[in-house]
DNA sequence: TGTACATCAGTGAACGCGCGTTCACTGATGTAC
DNA sequence: TGTACATCAGTGAACGCGCGTTCACTGATGTAC
């Protein structure tokens, strides 16, 4: 950092500028095509201000992440394969996050955020009273197919080995669970039900979802009617008991 | 493995003899105490057999293995450190696993036949008809506390990043969920469901089940109680639903 | 508009480390006679 | 019961590899004047 601080090792440094780097071996550096990330201007754009470039990186580090979590768990990936994929070297990567875990919780964020879309999209959806459960369903599953490798993320890294993940994961779900909680207050006979009624109800609508995601997450394509239909179902039977509930 | 193979390094292989070996290095080799497996008679009993000596051994690494999954996902354990543990070296890992995945898929199978076990048991719990719901959870609850390394191991793997562990488990599950459909055939209104009602209903109960396990695994003890009160609570929802369903 | 200086994203070499796997081996246990 | 040989669980050295992290650096972008 201090440009008077020693440099035992300076004019070494320089000696094998030519030799072929490490995350170049196979020619997919930064604007090479192959499977790096491509981050120059698309048509002769205005050429990108600094601050442009870094935030390019940096979504590119996330997405080089997530596409490696297709394969193995968090835990299992590498921050110089990470970095490999989104062309960069490993060093650069600290100008980003300053560990992997920390580029972890912002994929926490970046889930959540998005999932947090959708609910409003499902909302915006119920297009008559009663038609809530189709509106939610359908609104999950398409949302399952279009962030495919964020909702990967989460549910591996839920029960996964970082614990720092699991817990804000977690904390996710649950003020999610909650909102839900507060919402079934607005119907008819289910809204009557005292609050920890409410949030074990809330709950166990959550648990469903949570499950239908993972279940998708792994099944072939022709299997999604299927699970469609059952998550649908299974959601009327909860609402169906939850109303029995009230009533006992 | 011809001994009239040629022999390089031969003599080379007796010169360090006396180094201490990568293994022990804290002491912690097999019958010194430590965080290494007892694999000695425990009383000066009868020698063991080597057969009964490879079978302790075989333990000791799935142990070994169980205990690094309370930090780790089984895609970041590595063969070294579980062998470590188990008081081998490395090498000797082969003498009775093929490879990690091998020893994971032992695991799997491990897992569920205990939990087989307890739904023996839950079905010896039920005290009165109408008791189900109560014993079921009951035994659930218990017996996660009492296999609480092989039921963590299930839940970091369900979605973890080992495609084979992964569709083991998958298969276990289902094969169980079609069982406990099966089962529900016996009860008065829920029974008279068709076939693919009752597996609808079976999964639902069944991703209860599997949602309290990975809960009580994360919760600090004192949450426990209110774990078990709301998974009855569920559970009773879900079968109020289910009669209802009956008669829509 | 031009120039001098500051900033800082990204580089490339180097390090020590733990990994999975191979190999030839040892020596206690087991077996045949 | 005793002896010679076979079996095989476990050893220790060695290998090449990818890892995370450090360091001094480069050179394009940004800023002050």
């Amino acid at each position: 950092m201090s440009p008077s601080g020693a440099n035992p090792g300076g004019e070494r440094a320089l000696r094998l500028v030519a030799s072929p780097p490490e995350h170049r071996a196979a020619g997919d550096g930064p604007s090479a095509g192959g499977t790096g990330r491509e981050l120059e201007p698309i048509a002769g754009d205005a050429p990108l201000t600094r601050q442009e470039r870094k935030q390019r990186t940096r979504a590119a580090l996330l997405e080089a992440a997530l596409s490696q979590l297709e394969s193995r768990s968090f835990g299992a990936i590498s921050l110089r394969e990470v970095s490999r994929e989104a062309g960069i070297t490993p060093t650069a990567f600290y100008r980003h996050f300053e560990s992997m875990e920390e580029l972890g919780l912002v994929l926490v964020d970046e889930s959540f955020t998005s999932l947090r879309g959708m609910i409003r999209a499902a909302r915006a959806e119920v297009q008559a009273p009663g038609d809530d459960i189709r509106a939610s369903a359908a609104t999950l599953i398409r949302h399952v197919g279009t962030h495919t490798s964020h909702y990967r993320f989460i549910s591996r890294e839920r029960s996964g080995g970082i614990a720092s993940l699991r817990s804000a994961i977690a904390q996710e779900i649950e003020s999610f669970s909650n909102e839900l909680a507060g919402d079934l207050r607005k119907y008819p006979v289910i809204g009557e039900l005292d609050r920890p009624a409410l949030e074990m109800v809330a709950s166990l609508i959550v648990t469903v979802m949570v499950a239908t995601a993972e279940r998708l997450l792994d099944a072939p394509p022709d299997a999604e009617a299927q699970i469609h239909r059952r998550t649908e179902d299974q959601m009327r039977v909860i609402v169906l008991g939850a109303i029995q509930w009230h009533h006992a």
